[in-house]
DNA sequence: CGTAACTCGAACACCCATGTTCGAGTTACG
DNA sequence: CGTAACTCGAACATGGGTGTTCGAGTTACG
């Protein structure tokens, strides 16, 4: 609705200064909302350097906010994933290529979502469907057309199984029961068990 | 620090119509509290049929409706693997059964747990651990040693991944997106896909 | 350098949830 | 039946979060 789109390169007419607090209200917004519930417009303030006034002449309200730090995730995880070619590898091998790079921005995006949910339309939500995410999800229908993935179970449960197992290897991380270099070749070789089809 | 234990069964000393209402209240706090975040006290009254002061007549502060209902889950769990004896199965086979008889409650503890986070004492919640979950572990245990479970990956990781499946599980079924006759089943094929020992 | 843009603390109005008190009505139970 | 136990709506105090306004100070930028 409001005129002001935040999507990629904000438009120039603002002053270095407001550009630069801006910056910092969405990356403490995304430290906030991408880890825990609950926050409030004075935490994402004080996290952010700001005076809470300075805030609210950004971003109007709650909601506004909410929508720009998702944006701003999105966005985030679109230039990460852009220099990525998956297409020459066997869908097992793109697999892990793709967790490497990116386990936690989707881990972090599934905790966004969860945490704004009360903030912002979960239709804009459905709209704006993360690149990052779909990305995963293709290379799972490659993988089951190419008969490296298991045809057995339905497709919507395996990707659903791998954001829970994502983000439980995340939780393991952050309550220090996993070793951090170890993780992902866990979380790899956990989720390949979870594909492979069965050996019936 | 109350003297009054809601533990299992309460002191008799009370009418039969205020033990009704306690009873109506903790049912509705298992089912709120269960399901969604942010449940309030008026929330929670409403839902049993009850008068907000009679609320708190019972359970004087939101922390202590919200330990009475972990408490009050913990007994059901405990009650319902009571007659449940898994000792004579192999483990995969004690897994499915365990599953078919207690995934929804390991769930529904799940989402417990997070929902009353902030309003419990952490160490309180730990000591208290769900007998319902130990059981789970156990058979983990059971099942690496016999050799029937894989060893390659830490016990504590494959236990995690465990109850995020199951929960992944619950949200499909909540969601419509899976099956209910056939979740059980799924969730089963899908733990053991992981658990089994690699082919390697 | 001067002005417009920006920052920010203080104070305000507002809403919502938590607990509490009062007083009158209802209900269990001896 | 009579009394103690219980219920419950209304109203209050409190605390915290949300937005807003004011006014003075600072900073970017032409």
């Amino acid at each position: 609705m409001s005129p002001d789109d935040e999507g990629s390169s904000a438009r120039p007419s603002r002053r270095a200064d407001a550009q630069r607090n801006i910056e910092r209200i969405l990356e403490a917004g995304l430290r906030l909302y991408g880890s825990a519930p609950g926050v409030s417009m004075s935490d994402v303030a004080k996290e952010a350097g700001v005076g809470r006034v300075t805030l609210y002449a950004h971003f109007p309200s709650r909601a506004d906010l909410a929508r720009a730090v998702v944006q701003r995730a999105i966005d985030d995880s679109v230039a990460a994933v852009e220099g990525l070619d998956l297409s020459g590898l066997p869908a097992d091998e793109a697999l892990r290529v793709l967790l490497r790079a990116q386990w936690h921005t989707l881990d972090r995006h599934r905790a966004l979502r969860g945490n704004v949910r009360s903030d912002v339309d979960p239709e804009w939500l459905r709209e704006r469907h993360d690149p990052a995410m779909g990305k995963l999800e293709s290379l799972l229908s490659r993988g089951i057309a190419e008969g490296l993935f298991r045809a057995d179970l339905p497709r919507e449960w395996l990707s659903a199984s791998m954001y829970h197992l994502i983000h439980a290897a995340a939780d393991e991380l952050a309550a220090g029961r996993l070793d951090p270099d170890a993780a992902v070749g866990v979380l790899a070789e956990t989720l390949l068990s979870v594909l492979r089809p069965s050996p019936r």
